[in-house]
DNA sequence: GTATATGCAAACCGTTTGCATGGCT
DNA sequence: AGCCATGCAAACGGTTTGCATATAC
């Protein structure tokens, strides 16, 4: 009889079709592997396999992160011109940005309220409502 | 008599201490010469500046919209990772980014109601609230 | 005259891509 | 076997910078 366990991380990786390739079960279990959310970028993403010592291109993070995007597994937060982040909370929900060092953290969705939004202009409608609140460091 | 003729332009740049320029003069009127609000990027002002028939360098352009953000003159907004923009008007604002041409314009900021907003972790204070709406077509 | 602004081209940095190699099914 | 993922290095696009020249005051 074949076992069927499947952890967490794989279980994540075949709910989105992608292939578990040693690179892409690394990546995803620094991301996901602990059922906590996490906020990266290329970068950090790239330094934290380094530092486990796993060995995985930086071209490889840029792909595997936005393949994850594509397959609905992560999204893409725009808050910094100058750098991506990549939130595996994919439900919606405002960020903080720590303008001090540049990183991203979740806002509790539940303790954001908008009682009303502008309405979408003649021809248009609304894709998503984009909430970063800036942080200064007291 | 010395006259004292000083337009709408002229003031703007003098009340952030900016020597009046060519370069600035010219930029600045495409800006805010008619007194209306406007978004930009550097290319599309630069773009703007070139139809007009007047010799500006793109990193003149860079370089004097920073200038023109450091003197609380504009704000610059982050929308879209790739590239940045720049807005005239400085009040506190929600923006609609038509996400089909890349375009930004303002929506109106008596239309958006924050009734909660997420309280800041300890040991940091909001510094602002950016609060960005995607439009598609329909 | 002196401080500052400009132009140019080269440097920069995050990201993407082309192509040859390697791995999954 | 066949398709897809990976790695590398080169290309890319927006932005910044160093330095010589020009301009405002």
């Amino acid at each position: 009889m074949t076992e069927m366990v499947t952890d967490h991380t794989t279980q994540w990786l075949a709910s989105a079709d992608l292939r578990p390739t040693r690179q892409r079960m690394t990546l995803a279990t620094l991301l996901v592997g602990d059922g906590k959310n996490r906020h990266v970028t290329a970068e950090s993403l790239y330094d934290a396999a380094s530092k486990a010592g796993e060995k995985v291109s930086l071209a490889t993070v840029y792909n595997t992160l936005k393949a994850f995007c594509d397959a609905g597994l992560m999204r893409e937060i725009t808050v910094d011109g100058s750098k991506s982040y990549f939130d595996t909370n994919i439900s919606d929900h405002p960020h903080f940005f720590w303008e001090d060092d540049h990183t991203l953290t979740d806002a509790a969705s539940e303790q954001l309220e908008i009682a009303r939004l502008p309405d979408a202009p003649e021809g248009a409608e609304i894709a998503s409502v984009d909430v970063v609140i800036r942080l200064r460091r007291t």
